[in-house]
DNA sequence: TATTTGGGTGAACAGTGTTCACTTTTCGAA
DNA sequence: TTCGAAAAGTGAACACTGTTCACCCAAATA
């Protein structure tokens, strides 16, 4: 479709894109701050001098719109944690930056990660998404950040210190799920963390804390055979 | 200002309960099977066969109208978690049963769980929820569910399994955002669980196999002396 | 019985996303 | 350079949305 010249544009594609950088960065602008409900297609085009029927030049509709700026959002999500699950630290602690820089960059755009994990699929969907091959998944920038913690847990688990008998997509999934809850929980409950008793723990501090928590649940078992295990 | 004569109401307040309470019953209706979106305050006057403006003699807005259907959806969830709390079942199944009714109850109404969850709470929302009190956020159906948590840490770390180093409050907020996570992954991105390399297990196995990650994750430490904890 | 209260309504207001016929601009080819 | 096609941009309209308000009428009250 596209003659993908990639170097020199013709000035004409040039100036086209940088009319649908301008609405993504307005957009952009409004969804930080205000939501999904605060970004209006009429507002928006006010907002960039044109009117409201040009943005549907470049965007199908207004859900195609925030589906891309979700998408980058998810990007740098990735990359934030991909960062860090590359550095050349000690394993606890890179598993530990793992789950607390992914809830750091959720809670830094509490819209653009809520609205990433807002929208309850439809039969229809399901039934779409539910062909989708590992390898499909893999690909998929929500497919690479899972990877990562698979790798991570295989990790962990030849170095012997996760336990072996877990397997690692599972135990994977775990560690997403507690991540997510607590991100999601921060962003919407920020209450909880104030709550008196225990005043003098900050929120930053809790997310360690709860990563190490998550940790400890994939650790070698106590005493394997002295007792029958949990399972 | 309402008379409360609770027994022996006159006919017009038992009427107009009955209006009252069938537009909760449509709304109800719409709002679990189209979610927010699909809950429009004309199609529901339609649905009940009032004028759209009828609605705001019962309820001043269509946010109120939600908080509601939010609110009794939350008590069932936290009648729900409670009896399984109270159950007289091993300890460790019942810490389980918590999570794992707490999800299933969730995902049976997804709608429900990921609206209770869907705002985020303006700079002003926040300063008053924050002087909110300990006994003050007990009170409310959120705040018992969370104790629920606390006791269940608590009685964990008195019959020696879990650890007594713990935080309760701290342990119970881990919990609470492992179980939050799992639920609405499982909402938002019900692929996950069914993705290739695993599918012999089932959604509900693999929230008990979360459930017990979670568990493991408080449980006393492996070796207490002879190695620097965690933390 | 007269009067006040309150449930119920239709019309209107101010928004929203989206479409479509239309004009204007731009650009490549004759 | 001129012509024609393609693309960019627009205003008006459509079909919605939540909400308000003056009004009506039936029912409870004095």
């Amino acid at each position: 479709m596209d003659s993908d010249y990639s170097l020199e544009q013709t000035p004409a594609v040039r100036r086209r894109n940088k009319v649908r950088e301008a609405i993504l960065a307005a957009a952009e602008r409004m969804f930080a701050s205000q939501g999904e409900s605060g970004l209006s297609i009429r507002r928006l085009a006010e907002e960039i001098d044109y009117s409201p029927s040009a943005i549907y030049k470049y965007f199908g509709s207004k859900e195609e719109l925030l589906e891309e700026l979700k998408d980058s959002f998810f990007e740098r999500l990735l990359d934030r944690v991909d960062g860090v699950s590359a550095a050349n630290k000690d394993f606890h602690d890179r598993a530990r930056a793992c789950v607390t820089t992914y809830v750091a960059t959720a809670t830094a755009r509490p819209h653009h990660y809520a609205a990433a994990f807002s929208s309850v699929p439809t039969p229809e969907e399901l039934a779409v998404r539910r062909h989708l091959s590992w390898d499909d998944f893999i690909a998929t920038p929500k497919g690479q950040a899972f990877k990562i913690l698979v790798d991570l847990v295989e990790e962990g688990q030849a170095l012997g210190v996760f336990d072996p008998a877990l397997e690692p997509i599972k135990a994977a999934k775990s560690i997403w799920a507690s991540s997510h809850g607590l991100a999601l929980l921060m962003i919407h409950m920020p209450i909880l963390p104030d709550v008196q008793p225990c005043p003098t723990q900050t929120d930053g501090d809790f997310v360690a804390y709860h990563a190490d928590i998550v940790m400890r649940g994939l650790a070698v078992p106590a005493e394997p055979p002295h007792k029958n295990g949990t399972r």
